[in-house]
DNA sequence: CATCAAGATAGCTGAATAACTATATAGGAT
DNA sequence: ATCCTATATAGTTATTCAGCTATCTTGATG
């Protein structure tokens, strides 16, 4: 546990937000959640801010403000291909969260 | 992810500090953190307040606000027992947190 | 009954979050 | 060169968080 504690409750804190929960969601499967882009491919490159702005009914600020947070966290990686801006899902990340409260789930019981 | 979001992101947001992280940690496996408790037991009961605050080295009203958060999103119950009070883990609700993320760490690449 | 000990509550403060509008920047198209 | 479009940045506001000290409540004990 102590293997940074402070980057896991980061990671957490990222984790715990509505509208980034469902962000990152969309980002899981993005062609089940957005159309196909002109300049950028839905998997390999990410998805655009203006299609999640839409989707999520926020302020495009506010969209681009939650995906900088997912991204100091390490959640997301973003991309530029002319002006617009791609975020990609980074699953390790995710999976890192999982591992630190694996050994939580399980707690020892010494007899 | 529609099941719910708004709990996941409770769960996940109480789980997203330092202080927080540390006491889950320490309740997952109690007697390895805290010595023997003459009123209650440490693994059935739960570990007293005055324990934690003594380890974790904040203001005992401090502690308690953690606790109550903690309570708050279902990851510890309580227990009085004279005037102490016990608090242990829960830890189906870590699980339900894992699981939640489980699908965000696996994302679905379409052919 | 008076006192002590454990925890909870009240009340305060500063910092971080989450939202918005307005504006800046940068690339394409006319 | 100008305009349009996509995103980022600045700046503001209200709320929540995280900590503290001081006090209340409750149970045990002299």
């Amino acid at each position: 546990m102590d293997a940074d504690v402070s980057s896991t409750a980061e990671l957490l804190r990222a984790l715990g937000n509505e509208h980034r929960l469902t962000i990152l969601d969309w980002l899981s499967d993005p062609r089940a959640h957005f159309p196909a882009q002109r300049d950028g491919d839905l998997v390999t490159d990410g998805v655009c801010v203006g299609f999640i702005t839409d989707k999520i009914g926020l302020s495009q600020p506010t969209v681009t403000n939650h995906l900088q947070y997912l991204s100091k966290a390490g959640l997301v990686t973003s991309k530029r291909i002319k002006n617009w801006a791609f975020y990609r899902l980074v699953p390790e990340r995710v999976e890192e969260a999982r591992a630190a409260l694996a050994r939580l789930a399980l707690p020892v019981q010494r007899p």
